[in-house]
DNA sequence: TATTGTTATACTCTATAACTATA
DNA sequence: TATAGTTATAGAGTATAACAATA
């Protein structure tokens, strides 16, 4: 029996579990992709976010990420570690951290997108334009449904 | 900022991203759903699985949930503890478990999966048929190539 | 020798409470 | 008093190795 056959064929509730294996699927391919730059997912995108927003606080980063602030610390940790940011106390806060990436954090940051656009063209050659972008309408439109529900139920 | 901004607006690399943020909803959401009838999202798959393949032994049902045989043990135990199911000897083979839904399961699986179909029409209420028609093929598509890619790469 | 189910175990990701230092 | 970052901790979910019973 094939993983998914005669259940989410149609769609008798399981868009959750297609998207699940969908997204399973594409995480450890990524994760793949990454590891030859040091990266896994969160660490790469936390590090983009880095270097679109340099001399954000790890409070918004952690927003921007939906990462509970303790599991940022490590998180940032991780990637000064690395040499890819540095951590320093904000001039106008002294509680924040204001984080900057490092020359090599640019440059790695922009390999890693190159690699990552790379395999994720692969992940979707199948799909037209059309498809695509209403698979990315889709997505989006699902989390702010499923945010919506959240906050509603909150 | 909001939490994906600038980030998976265009297709940079952030398709894994936006169906994690996507995906991490909508589980939360199905979970809360699924708590009125004591089940999760995993057990709930595993028990639909069971209601429409009865008699199918354990490693069956770890192939098509795609759970690891070890974390299945745990997985069925609780449907069995639940009394939504039964496992018994298989007559042919006396290593297998065979699996079968009780009346009660396979009652408490009907609603659920009615409860669940609301809940979903809710999600994808902004996407008119041809998205979600697309969505579904995007997702199984994107999971067969990062299942393909996996395989080439093991 | 291979397979089913099982136990034990470990690793990752995530979530909460409580502390500190600043504001 | 409220917030930023931190620590410790606990809970899921997932992965592998090794075992007993059976094929």
């Amino acid at each position: 029996m094939a993983p998914t056959e005669g259940t989410d064929a149609t769609l008798r509730g399981f868009c959750g579990y297609a998207m699940k294996r969908a997204f399973l699927g594409v995480q450890a391919d990524l994760n793949r992709v990454l590891a030859a730059y040091g990266l896994r997912m969160m660490t790469f995108s936390a590090l983009v976010v880095i270097v679109d927003n340099p001399g954000l606080r790890q409070a918004q980063l952690s927003d921007a990420l939906a990462v509970e602030r303790p599991n940022m610390v490590a998180l940032v940790a991780e990637l000064v570690k690395a040499g890819l940011i540095t951590r320093n106390p904000a001039p106008d806060d002294r509680r924040a951290q204001a984080l900057e990436p490092t020359d090599r954090g640019r440059a790695l940051c922009a390999e890693a997108i190159a690699a990552v656009e790379t395999h994720e063209a692969q992940l979707t050659r199948d799909l037209d334009e059309t498809e695509l972008r209403a698979l990315m309408r889709a997505l989006a439109l699902v989390e702010r449904a499923a945010t919506e529900e959240e906050t509603r139920n909150a």
